[in-house]
This record gives structure tokens, sequence and C-alpha cells, in this order.
DNA sequence: GTGAAAGCGCTAACAT
DNA sequence: ATGTTAGCGCTTTCAC
């Protein structure tokens, strides 16, 4: 690395002192214009650029935001749902000149790796990612007073702990999943089918939960527990889950699969086991990355707005770091209709 | 935020100077274990954390790498690779004690952003993800001293500027594109293939100009332009090419795609067209995620070792941050066979 | 509008 | 092994 130019140097070749540099490096108020362009010019002769470590030691801010994911990290790699989140987020922050660092947690080394690096006053805040409403994590940064936004549908009507309440649950943005599910089921519903079966995520998810009761809330009383498999949002646990499903209930017309990429796996084992999709059996998933659209038959599912979900989540966490006190946030999802339904 | 306590407090609580804080906390040379104890207890009890800014500032070091897409972010978001990259390179980086930024470079506007973050001090080094060979940011980073580990191949065979000796083109860390794709083609043709197309990726890409020809390598002088159509990684891209080889060279029993999506696109249009896969045409692809498994059916691919160039390219960086002067690397893809050929 | 001066919280010589 | 002393490069009162 070479020696770097810094605020005195431009101050010396502009004829000013460093502070007017400073002022003018940012905004430039209170600085004459005849300054301002002197000072521009020596910028881009020097090539100067601030050092963020000095401003920010002195100016005790961080520009930079945290994304922290509280999950394995197969399932960042499974699930094409977080690259967008992530990657949404990142522009949203470097149009806002701040900085995304990452942060993939998994075990109690990485946990208190994040801790003190979050801890640290490096961070103006964080977006934690987790599929596990109210992550240990989240609670901790918001208890210590970092802004925090997290992405997720907190588990339906806990009661909040006694005592509790001078610390609110941190801020969340949320998709409906359970309104998402009920649609997507009405829809098989109306094109006919009877007997609709549903692939569930893990209990102890949210959205796994969620999902679960849209299904139930569209299916009614006639709610069949045979009806009901758990996968694991991977290809292969909708495989086996849609396999069993056909052993327990061989005369299901229908399946409502909460993740794509289980979808994906259950139309492949209805295709080995002999089943036309959609002629023999319809198939809704939830979750629309590439995957769905590409998959054959294409696969008719519910979307997260997760652009919009990524573009509030740093607009709320902003809003913290300001001062400000956000509420939290429900978006409604979306029916995709392809050729599996 | 609440106030936090600083290096001072620490010593103060521990009865100790400010410098044997600092030195007990990282690694604890030249300390005695009776100081050593007494710091702990005051970390403990004062819940310090490092302030990073202040680190680094006063020791020249920034203690972090930043990821740098330079691709559209409607890539990262499409191809699952970006993400497995992404996330073990976090992982890698947080077992250094290391933090990553993420940068996703789109436009001119987020470019300059890109720079003047990159070559304002607070960045150790870059890992550059891109697709085009050569890109202006690595060469612009490398040129400025920020040490700089590209993914990607290079461009087959370029002259190297003029001149340019002085400054040899960043470190890369490459999948053996070229071979993969021919091992898979003879793969094709082991399977008594005799008509084998190719779906290529962007001509500007390395990674299409040298699957295309590790195509050609293997189907030899018989090659027929008719047998060539050019995708643009997307599902929809290949089943549009598909449609289109489909179109100039009916008779053709198998094809070699350059991309999974693409793959997965094309078996769409197959199965369209009446096609099977792959009693009437074989298919195979290139990159090995979710989506190849997944599908049905299920599709035979090159896989790039994408975990281990992660590693690499974590290392790799280290060793430049350290001085060290490291040689590119090329590592061999692995076909994996499934149901499609 | 501009400059001087005092830190921000830490590391890194240099003494001891 | 430990303490003292300077800064690192910037922001930020506070005078002018």
């Amino acid at each position: 690395m070479l020696p770097r130019p810094t605020i005195d140097d431009v101050a010396a070749a502009a004829g000013v002192s460093r502070a007017t540099v400073s002022r003018a490096l940012r905004g430039g108020h209170r600085v004459s214009s005849r300054a301002m362009t002197a000072i521009q010019q020596a910028v881009a002769r020097t090539g100067y650029v601030v050092n963020r470590n000095a401003r920010n030691l002195a100016s005790h801010r961080a520009q930079s935001v945290a994304f922290v994911l509280c999950e394995p990290p197969q399932r960042l790699v499974a699930d094409p749902s977080f690259n967008l989140l992530l990657s949404t987020c990142a522009q949203e922050l470097t149009a806002h000149d701040l900085i995304l660092t990452v942060a993939v947690t998994t075990g109690p080394d990485l946990r208190s790796w994040v801790r003190r690096h979050l801890l640290g006053g490096q961070v103006d805040g964080a977006l934690v990612v987790s599929a596990h409403a109210s992550d240990p994590i989240a609670d901790e940064l918001h208890g210590a007073g970092v802004p925090v936004v997290v992405y997720g549908t907190p588990f339906p009507a806990t009661d909040p702990a006694p005592g509790a309440d001078d610390i609110p649950a941190p801020v969340y943005v949320a998709a409906d999943d359970r309104s998402g599910a009920t649609e997507a089921v009405r829809h098989l519903l109306g094109r006919g089918r009877r007997t609709i079966a549903t692939i569930a995520g893990p209990p102890e998810t949210a959205c796994g939960l969620n999902r679960l009761a849209g299904w139930r809330d569209a299916v009614g009383e006639t709610t069949d527990d045979r009806l009901i498999a758990v996968g694991d949002y991977t290809a292969a646990g909708g495989q086996a889950a849609m396999a069993e499903l056909l052993h327990r209930a061989p005369e299901l017309d229908a399946v409502f699969v909460a993740g794509e990429l289980m979808a994906a796996g259950a139309i492949a084992a209805l295709s080995r086991a002999g089943r036309r999709v959609p002629d023999d059996v319809a198939v809704a998933g939830f979750d629309d990355s590439a995957v769905a659209a590409t998959i054959w038959p294409s696969l008719t599912t519910v979307r997260r707005p997760l652009a919009e979900i990524s573009h509030r989540m740093v607009e709320l966490v902003l809003e913290l770091i300001d001062g400000g006190s956000p509420r939290s946030l429900t978006l409604p999802t979306e029916l995709v209709i392809r050729e599996s339904t």
C-alpha cells in the first residue's frame, strides 16, 4: 500500500486549513465557493480519500450496518431468498453511503464473534435475518442499545416475559406468510381440488408455523393429520415428505408446499411415482426465485416481496439510527400462478 | 447506544497501565499471568469491547476484507454460485478474525463509491468476483497497491499490454472450465450420443468462452455452427436457446449447457417440445447448486469446487496482505452424473 | 467563512 | 514485564 494523502495534504494544496477541508468534504456548508473549488481541485490532484477509521473515531459513528445471518451457512447457500435480501440491502445501504458488513453465525464461537464486533462500536445498526423468531442475538444487540431490524415473522401471540415491558422487542419486517398460504390453498380449491395435503416447514421456525396455519385456515375443519408432512426446506426433504404423503394419502389431488425448493423436490417425487403435475396432482409452493420459474412444470408460488422487505429494513434501521422509533411492518404476499396448478 | 468503556477504564479497573491492557488484548505476550487474569476480569466486569476504529487508525490496518461483486445484482440473485462463494468467504475470514464488507457494483456511481471506499484504507484487501475477466475495478485496486484476489478464469492467452510488465495482473483463482466442459461432452459421447449441441454463455465472459472451447475440444473437427446457441445464464435464456437449437438442428440427441439455470430452462423447452430427457435428448449442465439436484430429471453437471475456491481466495489474499506473492491457481472440476444423461 | 486547538480510543516505540 | 509518550487522521467546539 502506498502512503495515502491526508486531509492536511489537501489543505496545504488548496491553501486553506484542515477544518475548512473537513467542512467542504461533507455538505460544504459554511465554505466559500472559492475555497470549495480550490479544495475540489486539490482532492482530485492528490487523489485524496477520507480515512474512515479516523473519521469514525472522531465523529463517534461507524458509517456501517451489519447484516447478520443467524442460520447455518448451508441454508444461505440453499435458499435463494437470502441472496436477494443481502444484495438488495447492500445496494440500499451503499446508496446511503453506508458500508455493509456481513456475518454468518453458526455455533457459539461465531456468535461470540458477532457480539464482539457488533458491540465494538464499529456498527451503527444491524439487520438480523433468522428463520427463528426472536433470535437471542437480535435481542442481545437490541438490549445493548444497537439499532436492530429483524427479518422474520414473529411467533404468533407469544406472551411477553413479565417485567420485560421496558425493553420492547426489536422492530421487525415480515411477510404475511399465513395469508399467503391461505390464498394459495384457496386457489387450489378454486381449481376444483378436494384433498389438499401440505408439506410444512420445521415447527421451530415461525414461517413453518404460519404457513401451516394458513393452510389450516383454508382447508377448514376437515383437517386430517395424514395430510401433513414436515420438510426442512431442502429439495431432498420435500421429496421425502411427498413420498410419505403419497403413501399415507394416495387419494390426494393437490399439495401446498411451504418452500420452493421443497416444492421442486415434491414435483420430482410425484414424477417418479408416475403422477402427472398438474393433471393428477396440483402443486403450489412458497417463494419465488429462479427455481420456481425454471423447473418443469413451472411452479405456482406465493411470492414474498423480498426486494421491498430489504428496502424497508434499511429504511427502518436508518430511522432507528436517527433516533426514531418506527413500527414493525408486515407486508402482503402475492400469488404467482404458473403451470403446476 | 450507551457510553462504552474504554481501554483506560479497563486499565484502571485492573490496576495496570493502558499499554499492558493493549498487549494483553492481543496475544498476551510480555504480560505476567498475574496482570493477565486481572485484566480478563476487568474486561468481563466492564463489558469492554475494543473500538476497532481506534485500533485500526493507530495500527494502520483495517482488519477487514472487501467482497466486491462486479455484476448486476440480479445475477447474484439468480446465480446460486455467488452465494456459496460469499458465505464461504465470510466464514473463512471470520475464522481469521477479519470482517467482510460487501460491495455490489452496478453503474458508475456505485463503482466510484467502491473505489472511494476500498481506497480509503479501511480495507486490507479485496476479493473481486466478476464474470468479466480483468475487470477494471480489480486492476485499479491492484494498481493502487491493494491486495486483490480475483475469482474468474482469465481470458485465454491475451497479450499483456506493452509496458505493463512492471504491474503484473492481479492474482486469480479459477476453475478449469475448459477441461470440465470437455469431460462432460466426452461423457455424452461415451453414452453413445452423436449430435451434441451446446448452449454457450455470453462471449464477453471468460467462462462462456472457455466452456465453449471445451465443447469444441471434445466434439472435434465436426464443429457445426448450427449446433451453437448463446444464452445469458438465465433459465429463460436457456429455454429460448434450446428452442432455437431444436429448430435449427432437430436431429440433435444431446446438449451441453454452460450453466445450470440455462440447463433447467433447456429441459423445460425439451419437455414442452415433447422430447424426453434423457431418452431422446441427453442434457449436461455446468454448476451444481440445489437446482441441479432438484429438477426432474436431475441434472448431470460439471461441478466447480466453489468451497475450495473461496478457501483459496481467502488464503491468497491473506498471503498478499502479509507481503507474500502467491501464484494464481486453477482448480479442477468434477463431473456429477445424474438422471439427465 | 475560517483557523487553532483539543481530543476520539487505541497502538507502538522507547524507557525503565 | 510494565509504564510513558507520541501520534494515527479526522471532527468539532470555539474564537476570530
